[in-house]
DNA sequence: TCGATTACGGTAATCGATTACTGTAATCGA
DNA sequence: TCGATTACAGTAATCGATTACCGTAATCGA
């Protein structure tokens, strides 16, 4: 590979001309600039972004640290994410945490020694063990998606949780509906926390009294899906609706209902946060909150690449994409 | 941030002693290990990778292109190497071409200049006028996976995809149709090719003359398979089944017959290659040709190591993962 | 005409690691 | 006892860029 001396030698200048060049740093003479650039070309001269890292302190490089890339929330927030990093000269390397805090901590430290530019991270669980509390001291710029961790201050960009699930109880109480089971995550996660919040908001206004038997943790998994549906159908009073708080526990909800021939709406109603893609195509289709992932992931990397392009300090940022019902078929 | 030289002064050693002790590059007494391990410790250092990389020339990252994460097709075949990836220290920047020829090009170039040490890629289009066709020179190594380039010698981890496309087809006659819709991706892809090779078989084999009529081409987008789904519907003689050959055409597919209110399998059946993940949910459920995304994923990065390992040359593989016919209610 | 300014470009230090080469004691063997 | 070997560790070059600092010639202004 050609490097910037073999460029310098073939144009006849020294290589700080050949920097000036292509930076554009200083004034070079026109002719020099076309020696230079005639250099570039014959020896199909590419600058090496490891010696420019090193040297100017910067990689260029945005770390992400998402649970999941196979789940098309996260991959459509990381798309947006990375469409909004190319766009601005950066690449992105994207880690799976698989909700495991080892994993998370891991894959942080691997990219901090990467010198990345800054993170974009989905923390695991609620937070309060996780790496990210040593971010701050790190000095790596970072922001939340989708969850955040309570105590630590740093920019976030969420679905707005509390509205979106809100919408939804309210949508099933206006169908009549006064029994919901509520499917959530997992507990201590803002998501979860917000989700809880919402639910219970709407029935406060509707005046049903809020019943923690109808209230229960999937961990966002298919599985937990599966199951907590189980043990609503054998209540000895099941819920006459559900709501499943993201897209994959409602995989595992339709899959159970399916396999025990519960008929939704009619037997059971069904509301998803987090659309499933694709929802439109069920049988019957699926009412859900649609949230915006590949907003949250574009203008989370605008969001981080202000802070990190400005330098540090200013308040931070706390931005709330709207969600909206989408009512099909299955309330 | 602490560096090797801070280390080295807490130690009392010189760096290059803190080097071979992190690296176990020679015999160093135990109580200087002892000592600057200690140092390390005390400053929580940790080595700076891009230093690392320019002075070994290895950057432990690998590149990967493929046409859009948010395709599940994709998301899996890149968790399934990230996972790989990861066991063996690397790490992995996703690229995604659009199918567009420019941004693979553009990707591929800013690749290069990151150093990585090896590129997983799905070839745009047909792959003749693909910047691909430079990396024989760069002397990076890559591997094709799902599709590849036919007159470049390379490693390529594929989908059987003349024997899936064949046991579709052949499903499909024995179900008694004969006039069988196909709908192929981007002329000249390999995957498109192989699959009309398989459907070519297998009416050969029946005895069923080859129609033009039927095949047509939805560029592997949603909206292909809508297009040329309405197109079958509005033939004087419309065929009485059709295959599509990837997810996303087959949605348009649905969609387009859910439309038209074209009862499945009834008026027309349905073969996917490719599954929709969730196709069990769909109503009636999804008769699918099923890949091995994580699979592809997984051994492309195996055989990328390896070869990075072995240093170059060595005769290339191509691995073909299996397909397999997955039956159900739209046939 | 001469000092100041401008235009242009080179020298060498630097980023933070790795590693070839070298140096000094201590130990060994006969 | 002395040359050879071994054990241990330091010096400095190197990877490929950027950039602070400096030098020279040409131009300008009064």
């Amino acid at each position: 590979m050609a490097t910037i001396k073999d460029v310098a030698a073939r144009a006849k200048v020294s290589s700080a001309t050949v920097s000036h060049v292509i930076n554009g740093t200083r004034k070079v003479a026109p002719a020099t600039i076309q020696r230079v650039q005639q250099a570039m070309k014959e020896l199909d001269y590419h600058p090496n972004a490891v010696a420019q890292s090193l040297r100017t302190q910067k990689t260029n490089v945005i770390g992400a640290v998402v649970s999941d890339i196979t789940n098309p929330f996260f991959a459509t927030l990381i798309r947006g994410a990375e469409d909004a990093a190319i766009e601005a000269g950066y690449s992105l390397i994207v880690c799976n945490s698989d909700e495991s805090l080892e994993k998370e901590d891991r894959y942080v430290r691997l990219l901090k020694r990467r010198q990345i530019d800054g993170l974009i991270i989905s923390p695991v669980g609620d937070g309060s063990h996780s790496v990210v509390h040593e971010l701050p001291k790190w000095k790596v710029p970072f922001v939340f998606v989708d969850r955040r961790v309570e105590d630590i201050e740093a920019d976030a960009v969420l679905s707005d949780n509390v509205d979106g699930a809100y919408k939804a109880t309210r949508h099933l109480i206006e169908r009549g509906h006064r029994r919901i089971g509520l499917i959530l995550g997992i507990k201590g996660a803002t998501t979860t926390e917000e989700r809880l919040a919402g639910y219970r908001k709407a029935l406060d206004e509707a005046g049903i009294p809020f019943t923690e038997e109808l209230v229960t943790y999937g961990g966002y998994r298919i599985e937990g899906g599966q199951r907590t549906a189980e043990r609503f159908l054998s209540l000895s009073e099941s819920p006459t609706a559900l709501f499943s708080t993201n897209n994959l526990m409602t995989i595992g909800v339709l899959q159970e209902l399916s396999r025990n021939q519960v008929a939704i709406p009619e037997q059971m109603a069904v509301v998803s946060f987090d659309d499933l893609n694709l929802g439109e195509l069920f049988q019957p289709p699926l009412t859900s909150i649609t949230q915006d992932p590949y907003g949250i992931g574009r203008t989370a990397m605008g969001v981080l690449l202000d802070r990190s392009e400005d330098d540090k300090e200013g308040t931070f940022k706390e931005v709330r994409v709207p969600v909206t019902l989408r009512v099909r078929r299955s309330t």
